[in-house]
DNA sequence: CCGAATGGTTTGTGAAGAACCAACCTTCCG
DNA sequence: CGGAAGGTTGGTTCTTCACAAACCATTCGG
């Protein structure tokens, strides 16, 4: 790309104080904790963890979802993913169809009640969210949203060592 | 706040599309574990963890740091953090000093060798950055840091439950 | 001066995540 | 029909890391 993309493929962002800042990767790491926490923190009472409504809120926006996509998707070993789809079965928080076009390939649905935990736990998401992002304005963290939202719908690299060197 | 504010702590983004978005906190937990996994493979040759590249890290953009603090900015459990720092201190890439100011609280500093390491893992860790965020352009790379690195300066929230109703 | 509190450390336990692997079954395709 | 693909099971191994109790050194207020 350009010159400046080129430097930035080796060096840290400039910084105006003199201090070396943190690669927004870095920080990403370390909100990511946070998140976690508090999200396992709201969750735990009605017995969801943070993984499991990673799982169900990519179906709620994205539709069904064949199981080897979503494991991609959702960054996940396929042996890890049946695990988590069948707590998630158990629960009836999914269901899985074939495909009728190929019927080796299993087609994961959110369910309705899926659909209703969801709803049930996205107030305390939310306040989770509104905690975390205080600092932004609304402006500015549907702005995070919206960045946040373009890189996983891009469909490079989500697979360890794609794009690597 | 206003409506929108009171509005936002209950429902999730309005979306144009019929699909329900996910939360921006749920899709940083996504991208986190990409970040992870990638940061993972990048450091493990240089026998590094991500969460000790986080610490480093933050010393590097900080400077010395209480470490109380550092427990609290990463996040971490103190008896974990004194794992962490044992791991660091091992390898000569932090010290520890007393504060002459109240000999109880001990100074994390970054150490030139600490300096060194997170000089040479930097280009492998922003070949991931680049991977990571190649849907973004320089200018909206920024624009995530800057929103990121906005949200971890925030004092607030940071510690578990703080701020929940 | 003393007791309570603070900051840090050690040791241990238990839980959770999750990659990885081998083996297997069903289905598809050349 | 054989190889490949998609999914599943069961198991192993590793890592993270919160949590807890007990301890030590230091500080501070009464």
């Amino acid at each position: 790309m350009s010159a400046t993309a080129e430097s930035s493929a080796g060096a840290l962002p400039a910084s105006s104080q003199g201090a070396v800042p943190a690669l927004a990767t870095v920080l990403l790491a370390r909100i990511a904790r946070v998140v976690r926490r508090r999200f396992e923190t709201a969750l735990g009472p009605l017995g969801l963890r943070q993984r499991q409504i990673v799982a169900l809120s990519y179906l709620r926006g994205h539709g069904p979802t064949a199981q080897q996509r979503l494991a991609e998707q959702l960054c996940m070993d396929p042996s890890s993913l049946v695990c988590l789809l069948n707590s998630l079965e158990e629960r009836d928080l999914v269901v899985r169809r074939r495909d009728r076009s190929d019927r080796r390939r299993g087609l994961v649905v959110l369910s309705s009640r899926g659909e209703d935990a969801l709803g049930e736990v996205d107030p305390a998401l939310a306040r989770v969210e509104e905690a975390i992002l205080a600092d932004l304005d609304i402006g500015e963290r549907e702005l995070l949203r919206g960045l946040l939202a373009r890189i996983t719908a891009g469909e490079l690299d989500w697979e360890l060592g794609a794009g690597d060197p």
